[in-house]
DNA sequence: GACAGGCTCCCTACTAGTTGGTAGGTTTGG
DNA sequence: CCAAACCTACCAACTAGTAGGGAGCCTGTC
């Protein structure tokens, strides 16, 4: 295993920040090499074109997810306490600056204009949030642990809405405590 | 007043249309041109320049949403049923394919990469919205119509995340039910 | 041990097309 | 006649992407 950062990583990473400002549309190749110190003819070495850039950037992004739930759901027994952790998560984000957006809440947005490739992951982050979101309510309801106000299915879905539109209000007020105003009392309320 | 379609309206109608579909750096003068019929140079002279084009048309949308929810206040007297018809009106936006998304929603995750006067009308419409919801909240838990799990502000804050990040939803699974499948819960849960 | 071949990575140089925007002249309607 | 509206003809900067070459580095072979 390699974990020195090679030159694709840096790319990535750099992309992913950019992206998490304004989009897909938002940065070019030249704004990565001025960051990166590369030039863009070199980027489409390890990229061909921007669509493989962006779809390997959601892909990757999708899989620190996975990790990071899966870690969070060993570590962590008891359900409320796994969506206080995954909301915890997103507000220390927003306090640190450090990534104050999802890339696919933010991509979600421009679907309509979206290389296909990379719409089809978003989708599927989509769906691999709602199902882990699920999951996690429908084991609190079997434990007796949260109430739910409908099936677990509407519920996450109606969670994860409220965590994306949450995103949304924080940066339109320009607020990072927004987020955490807004979903603080979701926990509050669903719990049993 | 001036009821007939000028020049300026079209191309404010057609931007509108195509900023919902990506966002402000997924249109460009060019796009508007071949649909409105019309040489970019004489957008310029309509809007000089794409920033002052945007925030008129924000400007526009927010008079239209302001007129829009004063008159569906006045005509349905029910707090609950305002709510109901609040997000009515998305839902069979996104039925029709009319303009299946806010504007500021969109606009609102971008806000790091627009320009400052566009960025402060998205905030403005944020505020207001988020205004008017209050004030239903209020009205509907006076009334005993509602029941609020939090205060007003707070409540309406919540709801206005939930509506836009259901509007991601709907985009992120190309499914234009799911929108009403997200929203739709919410007010069976309010309702007293 | 030398050395050729090939591979990865990065470079310079370039392309065609698009971006928002300007200068200045022409048409059109009151 | 005047002004608003629209045009052609530009512009410089930027867009993603290509062509081709050179430096370094491993690997197989004599």
């Amino acid at each position: 295993m390699n974990t020195q950062s090679t030159r694709a990583d840096n790319i990535l990473r750099c992309a992913r920040s950019l992206i998490v400002r304004g989009g897909y549309n938002s940065f070019s190749y030249a704004d990565i090499s001025k960051v990166v110190g590369i030039r863009t003819a070199s980027i489409h070495h390890h990229f061909p074109s921007k669509s493989d850039l962006v779809r390997v950037l959601v892909a990757q992004y999708r899989e620190e997810a996975a990790a990071g739930l899966s870690q969070l759901e060993q570590a962590i027994p008891d359900p409320l306490d796994q969506l206080r952790a995954y909301l915890g998560y997103w507000e220390r984000c927003f306090a640190d600056m450090a990534a104050p957006f999802c890339v696919c809440a933010l991509l979600a947005g421009e679907i309509p204009v979206l290389p296909e490739e990379v719409a089809a992951e978003v989708r599927a982050h989509f769906r691999q949030l709602a199902d882990w979101l699920t999951g996690v309510l429908e084991r609190g309801a079997a434990q007796g642990r949260l109430r739910l106000s409908g099936t677990a299915r509407a519920d996450a879905e109606m969670l994860l809405a409220t965590t994306h539109g949450a995103m949304l209000s924080a940066r339109a007020y320009g607020d990072a405590t927004a987020f955490g105003a807004i979903t603080r009392p979701l926990l509050e309320r669903i719990a049993a």
